[in-house]
DNA sequence: AAGAGTCATCGTATATCGACGATTAGCTAT
DNA sequence: ATAGCTAATCGTCGATATACGATGACTCTT
């Protein structure tokens, strides 16, 4: 009842699968400043770990990475690295799509391209 | 301790004072991505917080601030003013210079610059 | 149904953050 | 020198961040 997947599946280490619609719908720069500095400091500590800033970039690079991918290339356990994916969807900095048994993630281009109007705006 | 007594003492003027020399020596983007991940890391939790990202809005609007007036701005307390403000001088996005009793911060022009490239660099 | 693989969550330990009041240090003026 | 002001530092507390292993949930395969 549920097989609708498709049939392109290889062992390889599949990257930019379509997981990741463009959908952009271009979030506002708030008007009021308080809010705008709780936003822009919300993204901020987002994005204040290393390990963090090298994941987005990694999505950035491939366009929607699998999580064993992104482990593998940081010294940091699995737990670890999920921890730090939750933060980032948390700031709505990236998405996760289920892919199968694996989820897929990629960048939130709006709130990426939000987060540099801010602090562009200091 | 030892103390320097220094002769150019200029009590003229009490807000906006020259005590933010134009400096800039444009520091560079680190070519190494492990460093600039660490160095955009280290800046982003600088301004992670809603009453840093104040501070430093502040600081750019006034050119120069005393460090009283950013307390009366925010509704913390002095001490836990001064703690942030240190955090932001440890990632140098601030200078502070001694002026008189008072103490003048003022932005630094070139970190933030180089905030701005690393956040645009994503 | 059972297994294998992937990722999230839980529990835990340590470290840092954020806030405050109290105190100290430095400079000015009297 | 003393007093007064400004700002940094100290000490403390609760909350949060970071890391890990272990466990659980989920999917696809056999």
């Amino acid at each position: 009842m549920k097989k609708m997947k498709k049939k392109e599946k290889e062992k390889e280490k599949k990257t930019s699968a379509d997981c990741c619609p463009p959908a952009v719908p271009m979030p506002p720069v708030p008007t009021d400043e308080n809010v705008a500095n709780t936003l822009l400091a919300r993204l901020a500590k987002a994005i204040a770990h290393p390990a963090r800033v090298a994941i987005i970039r990694s999505l950035v690079r491939h366009e929607g990475c699998i999580v064993s991918d992104i482990v593998d290339e940081l010294p940091l356990a699995q737990s670890t690295v999920s921890q730090h994916l939750k933060q980032l969807k948390d700031a709505g900095l990236i998405r996760g799509e289920v892919d199968g048994p694996r989820i897929c993630y990629c960048v939130e281009p709006g709130t990426v391209a939000l987060l540099k109007a801010l602090v562009g705006g200091l």
